[in-house]
DNA sequence: TCAGCCCATCGAAGCGCTTCGATGCTCCGG
DNA sequence: CCGGAGCATCGAAGCGCTTCGATGGGCTGA
């Protein structure tokens, strides 16, 4: 192994000098920085992480928390962890991986041994096991998601109500009148997972702001499912033109059912999707939708992350303002017969 | 902080009969223990990881290389990423997440920096990049898939000939005569990623076995590829009555395009379906398939390098046997016409 | 011309742990 | 009753790095 006295000694200088030239603590004259830069290719050398963290007590590690059953569309939650990933290695850390099934003792762990020095916990529930323990902690960490209590905290997240509501005003720029949310299983909105409320919320906030009348309806994504939940949908309420549908598997067999019904899209009813931006890709008619920025919100959980490392202030809530591309699944709703 | 030689002072040991203690490389009597444990209880102490590292050169850590962009059904990857945690957690081990975008330098980095001390490589390619620096670095290692040379490597898949001979089997069993695979997009295969070249040879080589006739098609997953594909391949070849669908994506779209050709599944089409077991409760029928065992693959990874880092042989190869789960999709084809 | 300062660099201590040889027991056989 | 074997434990060195105070040389300004 190469160590620093082996640069130190092909460079001809003290080893602290080299400390110093790779952290940049102290002034460090351009010709010797150059030589050790030098020494450090030609060699080879890469710092010992465990010494490094153990002489400064900085692990350059950050623990990325992901459940083990999870609420979300798994795929968005790999993005975010790849998006965490790379921005972490931005500023020169890296991120260890923990499953919630070794319950609130790993965070216990990694934190008392300092393997880590900082936490993402991500898809936080309303009242999630993880966050007194955090608290307890007292290390800097980052929630994707919100819990009901986040005094305290640093919070990312889509604003899924602004989400919600940016559907609605788009089908009533339109001139809709009366809309239908199909929000995700009744399982998720129980078991408290804040972004279905706050969509909810904002749905229903916004439609009232509009004058709009307005129905919820949770959805499985299983195919039969989201048949007999569009068909009674309409049977109830025949005066809908409007969809907006947050979730992600039942949007491909949500638009097969309203084909199936003889139902044109965008010409009989409008559709508005959140989620993932490659689901547009998955289905016909390119849908009008407010995407998931997950490559965002991993960048700004590691941000908000350093900042704290770093000493600085962190605002207690992000909410990451939605963004809605139009596709060809909403239209004016047609003329009344 | 909490240190060993607390640890020590409070069990009137001193700190290197602690370390015993904890390592259990040392006899030590069962009084001695028991009061150091009870300590080390008392006080709360977790061994600092880095000074662990330093002192050992050991890191207990592994790392795990998602690739960015993948082939891989993305919650199988996930799947594999949180059973590998597991497994390691269960070994004493954790999990530094990669990615490839940081590229093979990454692996170098930590490797060299001695922050893992071995590496699992995910979605491997025919002719992955990271194959030579992982010969290269000289840690140990495990891939799961397989490149075109594994020679001197450990790699793990899922027996993916076997997976698809099963299928064929099934089919020729129920008294098929003429069957397809419908497998994943072209770009895969070209891309030249091993588990599909490897079905598709499984697939050739039972049919011809048991004297089937024998189709193979690639399919975009999108609702209308597949029907495009469904229907030329009926039109091109209708004495074909067993689909074998490698492909999870396609699935339920493939499924929902047999019901628009007025095909029953499985009275008229009999499907056979690669892939994970939570497909199977998203479509109807229940297909019969072989599913992608998720869980064990990252646990038998995870074996494998234990063994590896215990300085034990590991095998080559490890080619997990398919489970062929029967369904609702699949019966004798219709009687001749 | 020299005191005083700052810049660049050095030396040494110490981070918390593991590990190896040394040490003091106890217990056995002769 | 004593030498030697073996067990349980201790002490100290050292892993590779960071960091703090010290040092020395080149300037500046009076």
């Amino acid at each position: 192994m190469v160590t620093i006295a082996d640069v130190a000694r092909h460079a001809g200088v003290s080893p602290s000098t080299v400390s110093y030239v790779l952290s940049g603590k102290r002034a460090i004259s351009a010709a010797t920085r150059e030589r050790v830069e030098a020494s450090i290719k030609a060699l080879g050398y890469h710092p010992h992480a465990g010494a490094r963290a153990l002489a400064s007590s900085r692990a350059n590690v950050v623990a990325l928390v992901l459940p083990l059953r999870t609420d979300m569309h798994v795929p968005i939650l790999l993005q975010i962890a790849m998006a965490i990933v790379t921005a972490a290695r931005g500023h020169d850390h890296d991120v260890l991986l923990l499953t919630n099934d070794e319950g609130v003792e790993g965070l216990h762990r990694v934190a008392r041994s300092a393997l880590v020095d900082a936490v993402i916990v991500m898809d936080v529930e309303l009242h999630d096991p993880r966050v007194p323990v955090l608290r307890e902690l007292g290390l800097p960490s980052v929630l994707i998601g919100f819990p009901a209590d986040s005094a305290g905290l640093t919070c990312v997240d889509l604003d899924f109500a602004a989400a919600a509501g940016m559907c609605v005003d788009h089908l009533a720029d339109l001139g809709h009148t009366a809309v239908a949310l199909i929000g995700p299983p009744a399982g998720v909105l129980e078991r408290g997972t804040g972004f279905a409320r706050r969509t909810v919320a904002g749905f229903e906030e916004a439609a009232a702001r509009r004058g709009l009348r307005a129905v919820v309806r949770s959805c499985e994504p299983l195919h039969e499912a989201v048949q007999t939940t569009v068909k009674e949908l309409f049977a109830e309420h025949p005066e809908i033109t409007g969809l907006v549908v947050h979730n992600e598997p039942a949007l491909p067999p949500l638009l097969q059912a309203l084909r199936g019904l003889e139902t044109a899209v965008p010409r009989d009813v409008s559709v508005v999707a959140v989620g993932p931006q490659e689901l547009a890709a998955q289905v016909t008619p390119t849908p009008t939708m407010v995407s998931i920025p997950a490559e965002e919100m991993g960048r700004r959980a590691v941000e908000l992350l350093m900042d704290k490392l770093n000493g600085r202030e962190a605002p207690n809530a992000t909410l990451i303002p939605p963004n809605l591309t139009p596709g060809h699944s909403t239209a004016p709703p047609p003329a009344r017969s």
